[in-house]
Order: structure tokens, then sequence, then C-alpha cells
DNA sequence: CTCGATGCAAAATTTTTGCAGTCCC
DNA sequence: GGGACTGCAAAAATTTTGCATCGAG
């Protein structure tokens, strides 16, 4: 398993950037720094605040602007849980097709590999005369501990 | 397998009302009919128009305001494929879990059987000690005929 | 009659966009 | 220096909400 470290990170950023005759501003590696250092899912809200405290001159905009070029880059991840904002996280290590477990308790996601899922989506999406671009699985759950004891211990 | 007919439907919607203290008002029936009459897969939007056609006093507060019902009663669903505007459909058979495909070239949606999938999330879940509600797998797709034929025999 | 339901319009929320000015290459 | 990039604020787009009025039970 091949994990990711920063600094190889941000150099496939740039040449992301160059190879599509993009701009490396102060702004887009203040983004990304703040996307490569948040530890868990983030919001686009999360992601502007982060950055500002490495570059405060970072707008709104130009966050919602370089997310795209992130994703697109596939430094980061977007993910829909059907709230109308959505979550993006910067994967650890090459990962095979994701599903995600929502706690609807404490709100966390948790991702999980689901490799069957890309066989599973191929021979439904055939019999359609479709060809597969992506898939994704949410599960939404509820903490048993939660219940039984009144804490959740995936709150923080 | 059991479908679906409109007049007992209605009946099981004017027993979900009364069983939860709701009024059973022109509007609210009118939009069910518009759900109900509708054979595919419709935004708040449409619905709105075509109970309009039906009682020309719905306003656009009353479908936003009776979807959750129709939804909590089960007699439509709500499907959330990542745009910023949800879809619903009116289910003509008991289902079992669904799986969405969904054509990005002609944007139609595909209801899908996926009853393994009961399973799946059930035993992913376990592992992070968390209990299922509800799971659901969506499939995006391109269409082989359109790129092929330069026709996608599923946009109408 | 009473209180839930409705319509209207304004508000809320997230994301996008127009424009004038900035700075990367 | 030129054009891509940015910040700001206004705009978009969908959904929600406050309030006065209406109507189901």
């Amino acid at each position: 398993m091949t994990t990711v470290d920063i600094h190889s990170s941000k150099e496939n950023f740039r040449a992301h950037l160059a190879d599509n005759g993009l701009r490396v501003t102060n702004q887009r590696l203040a983004i990304f720094d703040a996307a490569f250092l948040s530890e868990d899912h983030f919001t686009a809200e999360d992601l502007l605040e982060r950055a500002r405290k490495i570059d405060h001159t970072v707008s709104r905009a130009t966050v919602y602007r370089t997310l795209p070029i992130l994703t697109e880059s596939g430094l980061v991840r977007e993910v829909d849980i059907g709230k109308d904002y959505k979550f993006y996280y910067t994967p650890r290590a090459e990962e095979p097709t994701q599903a995600q477990v929502i706690c609807t308790d404490c709100e966390r996601i948790f991702e999980t590999d689901a490799p069957f899922l890309e066989w599973y989506g191929q021979s439904v999406a055939k019999k359609l005369g479709l060809s597969v671009t992506s898939q994704r699985l949410q599960v939404s759950a509820t903490c048993d501990r939660l219940k039984n004891d009144g804490v959740c211990e995936n709150r923080r």
C-alpha cells in the first residue's frame, strides 16, 4: 500500500496545475495545504476557515473555484451524503472503490473499502446498455453505544 | 408481487394523515394525485406544476410541506443523486432495497432491486458498532448507444 | 369555533458569477 | 505586459419560515 506524504502530493498538485495551464498561486497552495492537513471529512466552509489560517487573503470564491481542481486531480474526493452541502476528504492511500457509513447520531463519516461494488455496478449497468463511470454506496446508521449507554464514542 | 393501485394507495394516505392527527385537505390530495400519476422520477418543482393542474390553489410551500408526509408514509421515495435538488418517485410495488443507475447522458434514473445490499450494509456497520437505518447504492453511467450510434434511446 | 393548514413573500443556505483590480509567468 | 486569478458582493437556485388568513373537524 502506497501512502501519501504531503511533499510528493504537493508536487502532484503543482504538476496538475502545470499540465492544465493553470497558475500556481499562494491561495491555491494554501487551500491545498488546508485540505491535506485536515484529518477527516471537511466542508467547503471548513476548508475556507483552515486555508485562511495559512493565507488570510483566501476568499470563499477561490475555495469554491479550487475545489474542482483538487477533485479532478484526484488529490481530494467529494462525498455527497444527501445534505445540502458537500463533504470532501483527502485520501491517505490508493483506495479501491469506497463506501461510506454515516453515523446519524454523531454525523461522522466512515470510509470503507467496497471492492466488490466495482463488479456489481458493471453487471447492473450492462443490462441497461450503460457503462459505469462511478458508483457510491452509502449506509446510514445509528450508534449502538449511544442507544445502550447514552454515549456515542464516535462523537468528538 | 403486490402492485399498488391509486385507490388503495389514497386510502393509505388518508389513514396516514389520520393516524398522525393531520388534516385531509384538497391541496394534500392534489399533491398526492400528482405524485401518483407521475410515471417517472420528478422534482419538487415538477410536482408543484402537476399538482396545480389538479388544484390551481396549490402553493410551492405546501408542496415542500407535504413531501415529507408522503415520504414518511412510504408512498413516495426520495432519491438524492447529488444534484442540488432532490428527485422523488412513487413505487409501484413492494420493493426490496433499491439501487439507482443514473445515465449521465440522458439524465434518466433507473431503479433496480439490490437485495444483497441489505446484508452488505449490516455487516459493514456491525464492525463499526452501528445499526443500519438505510442505505443506497448509486451507479453513474454513460449510454453505450449514444457513444456508438450517436443516439441515446433512453432520452425522451 | 378552534387550531391546523395554506399562500405569499421574505429569508436562509450553499454555491456561482460579474467585475475591477492583482500578480503569475 | 498580458491574461489568468482573486476578492467582493450580488446573484442564483432550492428549500424553509413568519404571518395573516382560511377551512377541516
